[in-house]
DNA sequence: CGCTTTTGACCTGCGC
DNA sequence: GCGCAGGTCAAAAGCG
């Protein structure tokens, strides 16, 4: 413990320190008493990190454990659905069809929160796509639009975006397959917004379908044209910010993410208890 | 001119 | 077999 020792500074058993101290006289006494005073006060308040340390690594202990039994919870469930699925359908082959055009299409859904003012169907996510089609739904008044993947020609990735009927600031994005190459851009780098367009600034990231739902809401990251005219959204941002943050709080999944990033970084800490 | 979007027609699967 | 809904095709049009 370095407070320990720069504690035991003072009292030198030296017999030469110890002379040159007194030579040195009451004059340093009370300078020296001042340093004893803030180091204790420093090492009081390390103790006292320390301690809600302990409490904060505790507390995460809990929610990981919590975490846990919740996502065995959920595996149960769906577990007994799929059983429940297999009794409802007529024969073993169709449920067997239901579950290959489901699972192994490697198909996902991501939920993109764009700008309602954006109507257009574009969504960034580093790969450039061809629409091939667009379709008007029976349960959805807003349109279907259909992409095949044009990065590379055999690409065999489909994706449909729809907005959502509930709330049309929300973009459903499904894409099916898998891509056979990497990804070559950024999300700036799409190309398959429409010439002229103003394409939205959602950015969206696959995710199975198999693992929870990802939404993205990347309304409030500012283009050049937004930070060029500073004051005038100010407000309204800051109630979007609020409103981010609200969401973010409910999402379970954005907790547990961020309870395994705070412990990662109490792990690596100088200050853990463990180094 | 080449690439992309648009859009009506056509195809396919499913339920009745 | 028929009708419906979702998905795909391909010609036309638009744009740089």
């Amino acid at each position: 413990m370095p407070l320990t020792l720069a504690i035991g500074w003072s009292s030198s058993s030296h017999p030469e320190c110890n002379r040159r101290e007194t030579e040195k006289g009451i004059m340093c006494t009370e300078e020296n008493a001042l340093d004893v005073d803030k180091v204790q006060t420093l090492e009081a308040k390390l103790q006292r990190l320390y301690k809600e340390n302990e409490e904060l690594n505790h507390m995460l202990n809990l929610m990981s454990n919590n975490c846990n039994i919740l996502q065995d919870q959920l595996n149960k469930k769906k577990t007994n659905e799929m059983y429940t699925m297999t009794e409802n359908f007529s024969s073993q082959d169709s449920f067997n069809r239901r579950v290959t055009n489901t699972f192994k299409a490697k198909s996902s859904q991501v939920f993109i929160r764009t700008n309602e003012a954006d109507t257009n169907l574009i969504v960034k996510d580093g790969y450039q796509w061809r629409k091939y089609g667009q379709k008007i739904t029976k349960d959805n008044p807003w349109p279907r639009a259909y992409f095949r993947c044009s990065t590379t020609p055999n690409c065999p990735v489909k994706r449909k975006v729809q907005r959502c009927v509930d709330d049309k600031s929300i973009l459903m994005v499904t894409y099916e397959g898998e891509h056979t190459h990497a990804l070559i851009n950024g999300p700036e780098g799409s190309t398959s917004s429409p010439r002229g367009s103003n394409p939205s600034l959602a950015y969206s990231v696959p995710v199975n379908v198999l693992q929870p739902t990802v939404t993205l809401d990347l309304t409030l990251c500012r283009t050049n044209q937004e930070i060029n005219r500073p004051a005038q959204n100010f407000n309204n941002n800051n109630n979007n910010v609020a409103e981010y943050v609200a969401s973010l709080t409910r999402n379970p999944n954005f907790t547990a993410t961020l309870a395994a990033i705070i412990a990662q970084s109490i792990v690596n800490s100088p200050y853990s208890p463990q180094r």
